[in-house]
RNA sequence: GCCGGGUUGGGGUAGGGGAUAUCCUUGGGGACUGUGGAUCCCCGGACCCGGGUUCAAUUCCCGGACCCGGCCCCA
């Protein structure tokens, strides 16, 4: 026996024809939004990522020399291949939206919910930084999960990294960068750590105190203003709020109503520069499902040229978490498959005959090459999940028709091969 | 990298310091040849790996691997 690696998956079919459904609901939902399909390679130096992470991703990537010694790494997210195909074509019309669905790759202690391998499906729109190309990028995440049939299962928090910055900044905060990763921990840690931790980071404690009950919050979209205003007083930032405020009026308008402001959702340090969200079950059973934002510089540290660029990416590992918890780990709806028995030799011929017939129709169909007899026949067409059981013998090829079972009713009526 | 809990045929399980390791299911073969998606008969197939204790280890101890979950970190 060969092991598998420890922390990848294999998947069979009767997993991976689910999985199939959810991809091709993910690319029809995108192209319906008017994004198209990108693709590039598994491997790409690992300078690229040191460029938009820093060090402390390269711990974490399946990285090696290879035989030209160039360190190169099998990609742990999708972005950065993404942004350097975009700025690597400078004639591209924009507003740019492209979408991708690749494998990535993290080398770290497998979880829940987090593999060494997974799927993610990323979308972005480059080139756009209105509100509307930001709630297109949410409306497509919420749009794959209703299709999905995960409509009001889920949530979707946003926030504002430049609202946060300047909230922490007035409350006297002296690092922007670590006290986010301390908010980002919000729901992980308890109210002393991080009462103590933001205190100690400059803002005193009465401050620090009101900054954690500002966090726990969760307000409709038309009330960030207000809500904000319940902790903070101050209209610098009017625009910026009411930006935020349109975008979720946007997706609310439009049929995305489980859309709320959170100011604890900041999405860690990364390089976010506006609107951040996630998307997480509503029981908090699980991580998250999806996650993104507005990142309006990562173009210029590549290549100097300034794009915004909004967008998101969404594992298969989670979402598989969340279908299952919910029985949606199922194949949608059942596809007629044919399984054909030809009885005696001529019912064979006829049998192997009709499956082709069928086949050029578009229709699943297998001959039956078992021999044995008809109740043997009726039983590998039960196990090997076929819908229905189609028999042939010299009296339905004297009557030019075939006899069709329905394995679920166990209905059987006789037809016209053609009429199937 | 760290912490906790696991690991018996393909799947689900029983058991246990010594015997042919239990049962269900799945798989394979045969009988049966127009519908009992049955039935009957037969056959495969497992104690995660290494070391220790012991006359004897699948069972007890230690280490490792892997699985599940959590931490760190984060997509």
């Amino acid at each position: 026996m060969i092991d598998r690696l420890k922390g990848f998956r294999d998947f069979y079919p009767e997993d991976m024809e689910i999985r199939e459904n959810i991809f091709s609901t993910m690319r029809e939902r995108a192209r319906v939004f008017g994004f198209r399909p990108i693709d590039y390679p598994s491997l790409e130096l690992l300078e690229m990522f040191r460029l938009k992470s820093g060090d402390e991703i390269l711990s974490q990537t399946y990285s090696f020399r290879d035989r030209g010694d160039r360190e190169i790494t099998l990609i742990p997210e999708a972005t950065p291949s993404t942004v350097r195909m975009l700025v690597a074509r400078k004639d591209l019309p924009r507003p740019v939206r492209w979408y991708n669905i690749p494998k990535l790759w993290r080398y770290e202690e497998p979880q829940s919910g987090r593999t060494r391998e997974h799927v993610q499906m990323n979308a972005d729109i480059f080139g756009d930084d209105s509100a509307v190309a930001d709630a297109d990028i949410i409306g497509l995440a919420c749009s794959i999960l209703n299709s999905l049939g995960l409509e009001s299962r889920y949530e979707v928090r946003i926030n504002e990294r430049k609202i946060m910055e300047y909230i922490l900044t007035e409350s006297g905060s002296r690092n922007i960068l670590s006290d986010m990763a301390v908010i980002d921990r919000f729901h992980k840690s308890d109210k002393e750590e991080i009462v103590s931790k933001l205190s100690a980071n400059g803002m005193g404690s009465e401050n620090a105190e009101r900054m954690y009950d500002f966090l726990g919050r969760k307000y409709k979209i038309n009330a960030i203003e207000e809500g904000i205003g319940e902790f903070f007083n101050f209209s610098d930032f009017r625009e910026k709020i009411q930006r935020l405020e349109r975008t979720g009026e946007i997706l609310v308008d439009n049929g995305f109503r489980d859309v709320v402001f959170n100011p604890s959702t900041v999405r860690g340090l990364a390089y976010y520069t506006g609107i951040v969200f996630e998307g997480f079950d509503i029981q908090g059973k699980f991580r998250s499902i999806f996650g993104g934002g507005r990142y309006d510089n990562l173009s210029s540290l590549f290549s100097g040229i300034e794009i915004p660029a909004v967008g998101f990416g969404m594992g298969d590992a989670v979402l598989e978490n969340l279908m299952r918890d919910l029985d949606l780990w199922k194949q949608k709806s059942k596809v007629r498959r044919y399984y054909i028995i030809g009885i005696g030799d001529a019912g064979n011929l006829a049998a192997v005959k009709m499956a082709f017939s069928l086949r050029d129709r578009g229709i699943q169909a297998v001959a039956h090459t078992g021999g044995k007899n008809l109740s043997n026949a009726m039983k590998t067409a039960s196990n090997l999940n076929f819908t229905h059981a189609v028999m042939i013998g010299s009296k339905e090829i004297e009557e030019k028709n075939c006899t069709v079972r329905d394995l679920a009713s166990g209905e059987q009526k006789n037809v016209n091969p053609d009429d199937i």
